[in-house]
RNA sequence: GGCCACGUGGCGGAGUGGUUACGCAGCGGUCUGCAAAACCGUUUACUCCGGUUCAAUUCCGGACGUGGCCUCCA
């Protein structure tokens, strides 16, 4: 088995060959807490937590280290603390809305059956290391202090750009934006800020008199560095990011430590529509994970967080998506079958199966997974024990099934109390199934099309005796 | 305006230079008192226009469409 991975870097499907086998290496950009996850912000924590159970089935569990970064210092959150908490001191206000968004975030993710990664650093407890970084920048030649900024001068490395695939020339032709006066370059970016009065600072580089705080892409190259050295395996985030927040972190990186790699590896998932067009508070389609798992704002449901990991691995991790209710409902569904025969199943002894780690192993293909689902599902349905075992395994591996039975999953977010209950539901059916043996027809109906009012639907069929069984479920 | 990605049947969604993936829905059937469920079977496809080739959905070029980046947005 050979674990192959699209890099963004030479735009090719390629064996993944690990700088060192028995430390395997993985940084994925994390969130900047200063709002609730949405359903996009979910996309690479779902797909990169799938890389990382696969990379630790076949290096070792203890043999990969993956780093997921939070970022609590940014414009954005200094500007949403003040919006919120007015009457606090801003740095009071900040940490409050970094606290909060942090622990929703988890909470969030934890729902989704992510696996939490093995350092979650924050920027703000890595300055150091990104003061050292500006400094060895500076050192090299590589970026200047200008009115009380530090820059990274882009002209200073040769290969600026490469990730994006873009030149100098082309950025230049491309630019709308108005060059600050302390750039020497348009495409020089910016390393370090000195503070407005109020905000968070921190003592400067490059000896700047004055306190300041980090630029954007700064703090991945610092976190990166401190938990996973000079150089690592995989580098991995949205799409979006490649340019500018991946190409400058290289950038960083490869000229303080003199280095033609940051990451050998570059992965980057595809960006999310809703329902058909881009994701906008101004559309009114904007969907938060929390908004999904608690509330019936989308598709006049909540859904369960298998659902919705489920529903996101149907789609290829590179390939964009349309996240749609239509999807969540069928793969509600799928899930809630898949869980009723694999739940009787014996565990297989291993792990994963061959076929579903052969498909998995090609580029993250959750897809192909998916259709061994079905086939596992089919093979299981018809008496393959086998098949059986393999869709329990695969369904815990890919982390869509923890344990929940199929009514947790199909009745997911139902209230209760508007439901009969089970006794209730045996109360109907008792008299029905005497009305039935009776051939009385008409009573049978009745107590059928009562339940049916009450949103139970009920399903005649035999039991292993031979003998009429009634089961049932919830309409949804 | 510059750069980039994607475009498969009603929907979802792989894949491949030549042998109709798969799932949902639909349709037909079996079963059932009826219905549902279950089971069996089954229709519909590769955006358009050129080129390469014995042969293209698959390779190349162009058009159109959608999306992304160039604006600290996954």
């Amino acid at each position: 088995m050979e674990l192959r991975l699209y890099n963004t870097l030479t735009k090719e499907k390629q064996p993944f060959r690990p700088l060192d086998p028995a430390s395997v290496r993985m940084y994925v950009c994390g969130p900047t807490v200063y709002d609730f996850a949405h359903i996009g912000n979910a996309r690479p924590v779902i797909v990169f937590d799938v890389l990382f159970r696969l990379l630790r089935h076949v290096y070792g569990a203890d043999h990969v280290t993956y780093v997921r970064n939070i970022t609590d210092v940014d414009d954005k959150i200094n500007a949403r603390a003040a919006r919120d908490f007015p009457d606090l001191p801003l740095n009071e206000a900040i940490r409050k809305v970094t606290e909060e968004t942090e622990k929703q975030f988890h909470a969030d993710v934890d729902a989704l059956g992510c696996l939490r990664p093995s350092v979650e650093p924050r920027a703000t407890e890595h300055i150091p290391e990104m003061r050292a970084i500006i400094e060895k920048l500076i050192e090299g030649g590589h970026a200047y202090v200008e009115q009380d900024h530090v820059l990274f001068a882009v002209a200073s490395m040769k290969n600026y750009g490469r990730l994006a695939r873009r030149s100098l020339d082309e950025m230049l032709a491309g630019a709308r934006v108005d060059i600050a006066p302390y750039k020497r370059d348009a495409m020089d970016f910016v390393l370090w800020k000195p503070s407005k009065p109020g905000e968070p600072s921190w003592p400067s580089p490059g000896g700047i008199a004055v306190e300041g705080r980090p630029g954007w892409h700064l703090e991945c190259s610092a976190m990166a560095w401190k938990h996973l050295g000079e150089q690592f395996d995989i580098h991995g985030g949205g799409i979006d990011l490649v340019f500018p927040h991946h190409e400058n972190e290289l950038a960083q990186t490869c000229c303080a430590f003199h280095h033609d790699r940051m990451a050998n590896v570059w992965m980057h998932n595809g960006f999310l529509q809703v329902e058909g067009e881009k994701m906008s508070k101004s559309l009114g389609n904007f969907v938060t994970i929390r908004e999904l798992l608690a509330t019936t704002a989308f598709g006049a449901s909540k859904w369960h967080g298998a659902v919705l990991r489920l529903a996101m691995l149907m789609t290829h991790y590179r390939q964009p998506i349309d996240w749609t209710a239509e999807r969540l409902v069928e793969v509600r569904k799928a899930l809630a079958e898949w869980i009723n025969v694999a739940a009787a199943a014996k565990p297989s002894a291993t792990v994963l199966p061959q076929e579903s780690l052969e498909v998995l192993a090609d580029d993250l293909n959750t897809p192909g997974v998916v259709t061994m689902l079905h086939a596992f599902h089919r093979e299981a349905r018809s008496g393959n024990a086998e098949a059986a075992a393999y869709l329990h395994n695969t369904l815990r591996f890919l982390g869509v099934w923890n344990g929940e039975t199929a009514d947790e999953i199909a009745n997911y977010g139902l209230d209760a109390s508007d439901l009969p209950s089970r006794e209730e539901i045996d109360g109907y059916i008792a008299p029905r199934t005497a009305a039935r043996a009776a051939k009385n027809w008409d009573e049978s109906d009745r107590i059928r099309d009562e339940l049916a009012a009450k949103g139970i639907v009920l399903k005649d069929g035999k039991g292993a005796d031979g003998k009429p069984m009634t089961t049932w479920e919830v309409a949804r």
